[in-house]
DNA sequence: TCTAACCCTCACATTGATGTGAATGTCAAG
DNA sequence: CTTGACATTCACATCAATGTGAGGGTTAGA
């Protein structure tokens, strides 16, 4: 397919598809007037590209790393250096490191949402979809004082 | 305390904890002298929002998600608009699904660690050993140099 | 008092991921 | 042949997160 196809069917920008080939990450064929060919298998990549800059790894890493996530890893497995090894164990580490990080942030923000749902009543009321986490601790609802901000706790309506 | 301090303690640069306070993450009151004062809680929240941001979320998230982690929930409860709710949810399900591609990944990556490991060892790039597992293609082993990576392989996407 | 080590603000530079547009080529359909 | 949709490259613009430095206060210690 050609790359308007491939845009459409990753929802990513054209720009986007050639940066990333710009970048390494995605190298297409080229048709004899100049266009660039893509195979089927590039749409999951295109979305696994996305997917791993939207969490926060810049391409030069995904670029080390996207040989070994998608499987004949026998291939890569005897072009790999010490160098290669050594970064992919520290990404690896970043990348638990991030992991935890979302984890406990996503799951304080849904103990969150859960205590405003059932304070402030349901006029937000959303239903399927949310997998009820763990309970959040006790509450106690005083009037919105979006006032003194010592150091911590900006006020949520700002 | 003042803001070497702090710097020192999370490791974060003098200039990027102004540019936090810039950005409304961050509100430090201040002494006579116009010196920032910081409290002892600013360390802990200094080092979440380098986490988030670490994560790929923007400023403008983090300050919207930050006043929802740790601390008495209670509080904000009640200056919540739907608007906020609803970002927060929607922050929620992205954050997730990045939690998701990076667990992915990282156990891809954990897993081409390991074959390698099993494999010949991280020598430089030799096959003495072992194909290990299924190798479907051609096996070529070019001496150390990360190779272009044609336009192929299949993945593990959302 | 001088100096060093802090702090301040202001402002421009840089990098990575993107947006956007100009100038042009290719190709199918009217 | 012309038009319109698509492609190309090139290059500059933007935005967020940082780096860096100029120019200048404050404060503690020699």
């Amino acid at each position: 397919m050609r790359i308007g196809e491939l845009s459409e069917r990753t929802g990513t920008p054209r720009r986007m598809l050639r940066y990333y080939e710009e970048q390494g990450l995605l190298v297409p064929g080229r048709s004899a007037n100049g266009y660039r060919e893509y195979d089927e298998r590039c749409v999951d990549r295109v979305l696994q590209i996305r997917g791993l800059l939207d969490s926060g790894l810049p391409t030069r890493v995904i670029k080390q790393v996207l040989p070994c996530l998608n499987q004949p890893r026998a291939i890569h497995v005897a072009g790999a250096t010490p160098e290669t090894i050594a970064l992919l164990e520290r990404e690896r580490d970043r990348m638990t490191q991030r992991i935890e990080c979302l984890v406990r942030s996503r799951d304080a923000i849904s103990g969150y949402v859960e205590a405003v749902r059932r304070a402030g009543g349901p006029g937000t009321g959303e239903a399927a979809g949310t997998p009820a986490l763990h309970a959040p601790a006790a509450l106690h609802a005083p009037p919105a004082v979006p006032e003194p901000a010592p150091a911590y706790d900006l006020a949520v309506s700002a």
